[in-house]
DNA sequence: TACATATAATATGTATACTTACTATTTATC
DNA sequence: GATAAATAGTAAGTATACATATTATATGTA
């Protein structure tokens, strides 16, 4: 009966793509997570953006967001400096390394995709997508 | 592009399941995890089980579900004993408190898996529900 | 302008989630 | 029966994920 849950599917499904994820990154000799490339993705599409947009860009919590950024700032991948419009606010952009890494983790990111859902058809992998996207609308 | 791939798509329906179920469980005045009760229903039905069995029925790490028991135990809801046929083993099962809490959290459990997926009509739940067993087999 | 309210980020604490290493014990092999 | 290999569980370390509290700053209102 658990097998039928759709938050215990939903669970296993969210662990086989982390899996995925990671397996593959590794493999290319990247040390960067699923998040820590939503937020990269996020500095890409929206330079010098403050740290409470970016998570509200890729739906996360601001004290998650806020560690995830102290270790891409680690890894040198981002850079991070007071706004000088509003002094509580810390304004959030990819630094050059960043976006390079970025540029040579995206395709990698995208072509792994399909695989999460290797078990189903390409039909059946539209399918999901379209009801992943409303169901979380 | 992010909005498109599966990966975040899951992990925003993750985040969702995790947060409606922790809603209507703390709203009950239950404070226990998805992962804590799946342990509980696989303990529920197979009683006596091994911590290594638990970890295979509901697709875990091992050292997860330590921890997961160690929580389980400390609340008084879960027994654990050194297995007699093999002394490294752990016989795991619900305690009589354990076995009450389940039943009386199971019938909310149940009930809030159609609010997980609140945005769908019936019948895409239904595909969906369908489209992740196989995803995850 | 004083002060209440709101907001951005950080700090703290709890609970996953997994990797690698380690201990205790069992099983297989000689 | 000795010992190598395998297995069950724990320990330590890293990275989410979120709730609550706190700090610093900004904004609205009397």
């Amino acid at each position: 009966m658990l097998y039928q849950m759709p938050g215990h599917l939903i669970r296993r499904l969210h662990q086989l793509s982390t899996q995925v994820f990671q397996h593959h990154l590794h493999e290319a000799g990247y040390d960067i997570t699923q998040v820590q490339y939503a937020t990269m993705q996020a500095l890409a599409s929206h330079p010098g953006i403050e740290q409470a947009q970016v998570a509200n860009l890729i739906a996360y919590d601001k004290a998650t967001i806020g560690g995830v950024i102290d270790r891409l700032e680690q890894k040198g991948y981002i850079l991070r400096v007071v706004s000088r419009r509003d002094r509580r606010a810390r304004e959030v952009s990819l630094s050059p390394e960043g976006h390079r890494i970025y540029e040579l983790v995206s395709p990698i990111v995208i072509s792994l995709q399909t695989e999460i859902l290797g078990k189903l058809s390409l039909d059946e992998q539209e399918q999901l997508i379209t009801l992943l996207k409303k169901a979380v609308i």
